[in-house]
RNA sequence: GCCGGUUUAGCUCAGCUGGUAGAGCAACUGAUUUGUAAUCAGUAGGUCGCGGGUUCGAUUCCUGCAACCGGCACCA
């Protein structure tokens, strides 16, 4: 006999081989129907799997918020049945469960188009309706070969090739159909349920790799009950609706057009942005005893040889042939420019730590496809910078930028940070030994970020080509992720131009190099602002914090007056004394997002008072103008400063 | 860069199977002086992304290119 525990901690004896489902039935015939799997000794399996020693069950239902996985995946397995029986000859693949959905990726020649998506829906429908039971098998290598050989179905005998010798080759039938698949899979395709969706087909490369086969990817979503459906298409309403694509056109922040591929115009309230974020910064940086620079942006081709990124990036960078024939190319980094003016005049070690900073504007020729709005752009500008300093001060170094990082983050509402190591890639320059000792370092500085608490983790070979790095990845209000923020330890660069400083032993001594950066790019933070916020950016931020609108004219000369007394205190204001409904000024400065709308009309000219209408907010208040523009200079103090007092 | 899609007025979009374009909003003009998300009327506005081809005739069909959108690959 063997002995099964129950999540309520009560256990019991069976006879060993009865399958999950048996045992349910011998708890309540009703928990037997009711569950789709359950997770033995904590990982996921299927009911059907046969319990041979003691353990630990618990039974999952299909309202249970793991079954969901089960869900997707068991809708994959019929997205796929539906495809081959619809169109005869496609290939399948593989079709993995992802965040918010699941995929199938499909070789097929003609390209499926969304008028096939109904049609696919259809037959799917039909399958889950005639609620197929998925019957598992393992099969002998050969066997699963020689199947999917005579099925013409050459990818899965690449992949079947690909498992290790010693893993069971799974096949999952339902009904007349199977596929190779690890599991689990709920009893039958009925549990599925008619909470699914195709969303899109794009193409995708066999195995991520794009010297491989494009295949056609289906996307689609299934989950438990259509509401749950019909909430999450809504939520993608909502996530479009703060696009910073649209948002930058609906509050005339910048445009883009075809003659300059991702480079940015940015409009008057754009740069206005743009610069709040450049001042914040600066005046931070200053604080911290960093030394600004500016550096060419037209460099000879030699330097970027020297660097490196002649031989990795060659075919990214912008380049230019002058009459006489050099070739320069605009600078895709600052940090050669910056370590010349590093061996510019001798150091000496008392100099270090050297921190040079540069609101340094990049030129990276990005693959056409890459390019999204203001987050992937062909032009960028970075809060560049770099810390020379001797190996000792790495440490210290690295986590006042962290501070530095984590409390700038804070000072603009983000607080869910991760922070990941990347160590060293195949393709890079510099010796082993240099790279154990800089990967070494930073190692030590995740783990004590790591003890302070904060979330880490590690990405195997995504380091630069010169050095490892911390990267700084920011979650935003619908929960994206971005990365943002970075801190790379560079044992080679300064080396390779010969950058050297005077030791305390009176020794030329290569220094080390930090590059950091906070926002990474200005462009991208701004876009993941405007996203972030919808819009809706804090008072300090917004490019135009104030509309004082009239109601009639009669209000006009007090307007002017309130405008005058806000431009005074430095609040950025306009007018707007048309001669239009006050609810037409409303529906204009809300869609435009205007943080502050002061109303005034002939009650408030009397009282001298004004009535406040917040973005996003129906209510209003009535304020004395005095006190109302006081209490608003007083939010829109950057933090920073209302920190110093 | 790869696969698929899209490109018509400032914006959002209509325009069967080829006969040189239309709406709403915005803009402009006039009337209206208005109390918290659209006052009324009128006017004007388009090389139909760019080039080539088929045709008596192309926004419409074919083709090359570009930009954009969704993925994939890439991201110093």
């Amino acid at each position: 006999m063997i002995s099964v525990t129950f999540p309520d901690g009560a256990a019991r004896a069976y006879e060993p081989g009865l399958s999950g489902l048996d045992i349910a039935k011998t708890i309540s015939p009703s928990l037997a129907k009711k569950s789709v799997a359950m997770v033995l000794d904590g990982t996921l399996a299927d009911l059907s799997d046969k319990i041979t020693r003691d353990a630990r069950i618990e039974f999952v239902t299909r309202e249970d918020p793991r079954a969901l996985e089960l869900i997707r995946h068991d809708a994959a397995h019929v997205l796929a049945e539906a495809v081959q029986e619809l169109f005869p000859g496609t290939q399948v693949t593989i079709g993995p469960v992802i965040e918010n959905g699941f995929y199938y990726d499909f070789y097929r020649h003609e390209p499926f188009t969304p008028e096939d998506f109904a049609a696919i829906e259809k037959k799917m429908t039909e399958i889950i309706a005639a609620d197929r039971p998925f019957a598992k098998e393992v099969w002998s290598r050969d066997e699963a070969k020689a199947w999917f050989g005579s099925h013409g179905e050459d990818f899965k005998v690449e992949l079947v090739e690909s498992i290790p010798g010693d893993e069971d080759l799974k096949i999952y039938k339902q009904g007349e159909w199977l596929d190779l698949c690890r599991g689990p899979h709920m009893p039958s395709t009925g549990r599925i349920g008619f909470a699914f969706k195709i969303m899109k087909v794009a193409g995708a490369y066999w195995r991520g790799d794009s010297s491989r086969p494009m295949l056609q990817r289906i996307y689609a979503t299934a989950f438990a009950t259509k509401p749950e459906l019909d909430a999450y298409l809504k939520q993608l309403e909502e996530a479009e609706k703060r696009d910073h694509r649209r948002l930058g056109r609906e509050m005339d922040l910048f445009h883009f057009q075809e003659e300059g591929p991702g480079t940015v115009f940015w409009h008057p309230k754009g740069w206005t942005l743009f610069q709040s974020l450049v001042a914040y910064l600066r005046r931070r940086q200053n604080e911290q005893g960093y030394v600004e620079v500016n550096t060419p942006q037209v460099l000879d081709r030699a330097l970027w040889e020297t660097s490196g990124h002649w031989q990795t990036f060659r075919e990214n960078m912008f380049l230019t042939k002058t009459e006489d024939e050099r070739i320069f190319a605009l600078k895709p980094m600052n940090c050669p420019g910056h370590v010349q003016i590093f061996k510019n005049g001798l150091k000496s070690y008392r100099d270090l730590p050297l921190k040079i900073a540069e609101f340094g504007i990049v030129h990276r020729y990005e693959p056409s496809g890459a390019l999204h709005g203001v987050m992937r752009v062909r032009a960028f500008t970075q809060d560049d910078a770099h810390i020379f300093c001797t190996e000792d001060q790495i440490q210290e170094e690295s986590l006042k930028v962290n501070d530095f990082i984590l409390s700038t983050y804070g000072d603009f509402g983000f607080d869910d940070i991760v922070i990941k190591l990347s160590t060293r890639p195949e393709k890079r320059v510099g010796a082993d030994e240099a790279w154990d000792r800089a990967e070494t370092a930073l190692g030590r500085v995740l783990e004590t970020l790591k003890e302070r608490g904060l979330k880490t983790g590690i990405n195997p070979g995504e380091g630069a080509f010169y050095g490892p790095k911390l990267e700084y990845t920011l979650r935003d209000a619908i929960g994206r992720e971005w990365q943002c923020g970075t801190v790379q330890v560079d044992f080679n660069l300064p080396g390779r131009f010969g950058a050297f400083y005077i030791a305390a032993n009176s020794e030329k001594t290569t220094p080390i190099m930090i590059h950091r950066a906070i926002f990474g790019s200005l462009e991208r933070f701004t876009g993941v602002m405007i996203e972030h916020f919808a819009g809706h950016l804090p008072l300090w931020l917004s490019p135009l914090q104030i509309v004082v609108a009239t109601i009639t004219q009669d209000a006009d000369d007090y307007a002017y007056e309130a405008i005058a007394a806000a431009r005074k205190l430095g609040l950025k204001v306009e007018g707007d004394l048309r001669n239009e409904k006050i609810t037409y000024k409303v529906r204009e400065h809300s869609l435009a997002k205007v943080p502050v709308l002061l109303v005034v009309g002939k009650k408030e000219a009397q009282e001298r008072t004004v009535s406040i209408r917040r973005l996003g907010s129906q209510d209003q208040q009535t304020m004395g103008l005095e006190a109302a523009l006081a209490a608003l200079a007083t939010e829109a103090t950057p933090p920073d400063i209302k920190r110093a007092g």
